[in-house]
DNA sequence: CTCAGATTAATGGTCTGACCTCATAAAGGC
DNA sequence: GCCTTTATGAGGTCAGACCATTAATCTGAG
């Protein structure tokens, strides 16, 4: 069953909640998949499904709930595109359906399906961005540990790479920032920096394989981002989140089409 | 390391490999939904389908695409789930499946169930609402309109209401931080903001169930609300980022179980 | 001619049952 | 014992049927 709250009831006075708008929720006759997902999801909120535990089999989890296979599948997609839920074939140990966590690629595709359908524009993403980087940088600075720093520098030495592609760049760009992120030591953080720029990867080729002087400003990332690593392995949290803010907002405005100002 | 992304994978430059993992990654054979997602993705980025568009029927899009209407229902119900496609039954005008752009309910389905699979932690879903939401206020003192000042102050108005409950008390609450998010202008901070409130919707909750002086605390963060609407309204961008990350902090640490240091 | 009511058609929603592929486990042959 | 073969069980895919809902169309009374 759904819990949805009936509070919706008690609006007596015309006029005076009319402010935000009537958010009538319209019953929401939920489709059996939707059924499927909430009993799932209700065994993981309350901790009897954790990553790594397995779902009963297609078959068995149809009849158990009483909808057809079809229904759960749908189910199970949602789920696994969601990055919830792994599937896979054959028989025995690994086979079937097991709950999972990876979120990234999730947040990827919803991030590049929004930003083509413009629902968000470049701008919010890229503030977005400069946000949660800054944020990064910050705490990177403050307690990063050894393995983080080495993880950061094994990008920067992968971006000196001599007569390096676009591509490569432009991965081990990603992989820079994500590995602050990571040594800031917040998941979400990392994960939606990650996705941000993954989901930016196809517009930043083009934007790139728009411009004259690409090794030019190869170099003057590459330059800033040696003073990003120099201000957090220095500690110098003000200067790293000044340099990282400053890093994204020269990037946006070099490559055309990037920013929408 | 779970670098996922089913990307272009043509791109394949010899060497310059092997220094972060070997990252093998089987080929990824594609399952037919993923495909069929791939095709609409692609009319999407496009630009071939916009929001308000439709799609061609269930039945004729599977024929289309020579696979079976099973597939397509999996790929649709993927792209339902993440807020991109709407579908609805009938016939004629409004009957059928269109794109949409309704982002919400994906963010908050996506942070509810990672954040019970404790794959993001409570303090990094806080820390990340923190920095988007200093980032809100200081662009809501800035640039906000008589609009969005009077959407804020009906929430204010609202949690002002005598003999409130907890749950219109909330919501009103998650309102007020969505209606500033707004009021910056930028969609994907107003979303975020919203889902991460949504999310741990039962969580607080159970959390302010668990307290003794309810009324005390909700008139506390009340004034907390007035002082970060005066300074929004005064303009001033400092006092205004100070006071809601002061806010955030403060509803987190006296809330029993919703940070976990 | 107009309009209410019945009919039809198009669409998503659901279910059934079948068949395929694949990876492991079990049985069998050397 | 080791290798090969078979059986089993899981997800992956498909074809087709039927249901529910809704707009468009037709029909007939007034």
């Amino acid at each position: 069953m759904s819990d949805d709250d009936a509070e919706t009831r008690s609006a007596r006075s015309p006029g005076a909640e009319a402010t935000a708008g009537p958010t009538w929720r319209p019953v929401s006759r939920a489709n059996t998949y939707e059924l499927v997902i909430d009993a799932i999801e209700e065994q993981i909120v309350a901790g009897s499904l954790t990553v790594g535990y397995p779902l009963p089999a297609e078959r068995d989890l149809a009849s158990k709930l009483g909808v057809s296979r079809a229904s759960v599948r749908e189910a199970l997609r949602v789920l696994e595109s969601l990055g919830v839920v792994r599937s896979s074939g054959g028989s025995g140990r690994g086979a079937g359906t097991f709950i999972a966590a990876m979120p990234s690629a999730a947040l990827t595709r919803f991030l590049r399906l929004h930003v083509a359908l413009t629902n968000f524009s470049l701008s919010d993403v890229t503030e977005t961005r400069i946000q949660l980087e800054r944020s990064s940088a910050v705490l990177a600075a403050a307690r990063a540990g050894e393995d983080a720093l080495a993880a950061i520098n094994a990008q920067l030495a992968m971006m000196d790479t001599p007569g390096i592609s676009l591509e490569v760049f432009n991965d081990a760009d990603t992989a820079f920032h994500v590995a602050i992120a990571q040594a800031a030591g917040n998941q979400l953080f990392s994960d939606l920096t990650g996705a941000i720029r993954t989901s930016l990867r196809t517009s930043i080729f083009a934007a790139f394989n728009r411009i004259e002087d690409q090794q030019g400003l190869m170099s003057e990332l590459q330059a800033q981002h040696r003073a990003i690593m120099a201000a957090i392995v220095a500690g110098d949290t003000e200067e790293a989140a000044r340099l990282t803010e400053e890093h994204i907002r020269f990037a946006a405005s070099e490559l055309p089409g990037l920013s929408d100002d």
